[in-house]
DNA sequence: CAATGATCCTGTCCGC
DNA sequence: TGCGGACAGGATCATT
């Protein structure tokens, strides 16, 4: 579901109602969702939000308790604010206690996503290898030309490495290549310093579209409200048979992943 | 190191 | 209606 709009969508959510309350703990209810930090202190709990931050699609929660909470939402992980949380949900994996029987369900029907609790000092062990995030300035077409240097694989397969740019996904790596006109089965080394200044550009515009109306409800992608996001409105070519210039698109497969282009419009 | 494919799971959708 | 197969927004591990 969640690519960086989306999880941005999630930790705004979370954030506000998060904000002020008394944090209880933390229940697993499915083997592995939950990991916990082997170093980590007995008072994790009570405790409040210090301080909630995105990281590629990584959100972490700094608790006060000098515990941080790091949520991935995988493929289908959603979270869920209930003011009176009693009996737990078919696919809901683990659930963050609040006071007074407030509750955030982590629901997520296909198991891959994971909530890891440790002491704040570990966090670096914790966190993988990522790269620059797309909307810094440190993401220009300067580093993309550079990582793209030499690289043989598609260049929709190294848009979607995290080690190489954090946050990208499926759905807006092909929504950029085609506002850059740029095929997605193009070789990284094939691509021009113009087209990496082009794609850069495109990668912050998409997004920040996206972030302003809430991400993308392809299937069932909620905010912690349950609205739905609206960009999928605005796609101009994933899951869909034409693009704005009515050319008929394809669907290929890069990296086992639906890839959606235009053969007329991306070259 | 780089590239590719399998894998972790469950639900949904499509064709027969 | 039922069944089998393909597919799904992600990340990691093994293999070549």
């Amino acid at each position: 579901m969640p690519e960086l709009p989306e999880v941005q969508t999630v930790l705004d959510g979370v954030q506000s109602v998060l904000n002020g309350r008394v944090l209880a703990g933390l229940e697993s209810y499915y083997p592995g969702t939950v990991i916990l930090d082997p170093e980590l202190s007995d008072d994790a709990f009570p405790s409040r939000l210090d301080k909630a931050t995105r990281r590629g699609k990584y959100m972490l929660f700094q608790l006060d308790s000098g515990v941080t909470m790091i949520v991935h939402l995988r493929m289908t992980g959603k979270l869920v604010y209930d003011s009176q949380a009693m009996e737990t949900h078919k696919h809901e994996r683990a659930r963050i206690l609040l006071e007074g029987g407030e509750a955030i369900r982590f629901i997520d029907p296909r198991t891959f996503g994971k909530i890891t609790l440790l002491k704040s000092e570990n966090l670096e062990y914790y966190m993988p290898k990522l790269g620059p995030e797309p909307l810094s300035e440190e993401f220009d077409a300067n580093y993309l030309h550079l990582i793209l240097a030499g690289r043989s694989a598609p260049i929709k397969n190294l848009l979607l490495d995290q080690r190489l740019i954090a946050g990208l996904g499926n759905i807006y790596v092909c929504e950029l290549l085609f506002r850059a006109k740029v095929r997605p089965q193009r070789p990284g080394k094939s691509i021009s310093r113009k087209e990496s200044r082009l794609m850069v550009k495109h990668a912050k515009a998409v997004l920040q579209e996206a972030i302003k109306v809430g991400g993308t409800s392809i299937s069932d992608f909620r905010r912690i409200d349950d609205k739905t996001g609206e960009f999928q409105n605005f796609l101009q070519v994933y899951q869909q048979k034409e693009c704005p210039k009515g050319h008929a698109l394809e669907n290929i497969r890069l990296g086992g992943r639906s890839s959606f282009y235009c053969p007329v419009c991306q070259r």
